[in-house]
DNA sequence: TATTGTTATACTCTATAACTATA
DNA sequence: TATAGTTATAGAGTATAACAATA
């Protein structure tokens, strides 16, 4: 027995994620930055990709958009792009200084941002929130 | 003392929900929706709203924006406005037999996906994850 | 003057399709 | 031919500013 059927999850993650994301860019705006710049960066920092269509599937975003991105990105001095001696079709994607400190600001956001938004959470309430969200996340992706 | 700092729960909320979001949108669109649509579309059959002004704070969104997705609403025949003629200035949005149909396909579309997502979650983790998303809703809308 | 909504315009993020360069 | 990435173009969603109509 399913007992009384709960307002959908759907939707509420769907508020809450909207209200949390404008926030969120709101204040990676303060530092110059916006969301899919930090997520490129992040990447960039956090894993060590090979192709840009790599760190695009790591984003979740297409090849042509991720151009796009880094075209800006490349105009602001945050990145710089170099073929691979090796195989030159390959671009090898770099943070720059300017690049490196961009990102050291939009992280200082980010932490900020999260001790906010975690207040009053404890350490395991937070990380049972993290598992509940993976296993949203799986139901989606998985069938 | 605050123990080792999980991975940043912002970061996570907004892949989730990235990933949550474009499947959703995704079911609306094999029905003929969009999220906003399905948005004004709630809030047009569970509250009884006077002026679009308080449509639009309902949903998040600016006036002209709401101004935009009514015009192309209304295109579709979902929607009707007439002036008030008590306020004249004031519009009044109501469905039209068209958006009724519309209104319950997408209710049984996200309601179909609503059972996917919740997939092996308990009533009692469902409500357990929207406790936690609504305080961290409070923590962005409060300060 | 203040309120309600619209119009005009533009920006950001995303996408697809066609293309270039390289392998 | 296949692969990596770019260019050209477009569409959705959002916003601000200026405006018209009404109060």
């Amino acid at each position: 027995m399913p007992g009384p059927t709960s307002p959908p999850i759907g939707l509420h993650l769907s508020r809450v994620a909207r209200t949390v994301a404008r926030a969120f860019d709101a204040a990676l705006g303060e530092v110059g930055g916006s969301t899919p710049v930090w997520l490129i960066l992040i990447s960039l920092k956090t894993h060590r990709l090979g192709t840009q269509q790599e760190l695009a599937d790591a984003i979740g975003i297409r090849g042509a958009t991720l151009t796009h991105h880094l075209n800006s990105m490349e105009g602001d001095g945050l990145v710089r792009r170099r073929r691979d001696p090796g195989n030159r079709r390959v671009q090898q994607v770099e943070l720059t200084d300017v690049g490196e400190k961009a990102f050291r600001r939009m992280r200082g956001a980010a932490a900020t941002f999260d001790q906010r938004l975690r207040q009053g959470l404890t350490e395991a309430e937070t990380a049972a929130l993290a598992g509940l969200l993976d296993r949203l996340a799986a139901n989606i992706v998985g069938d």
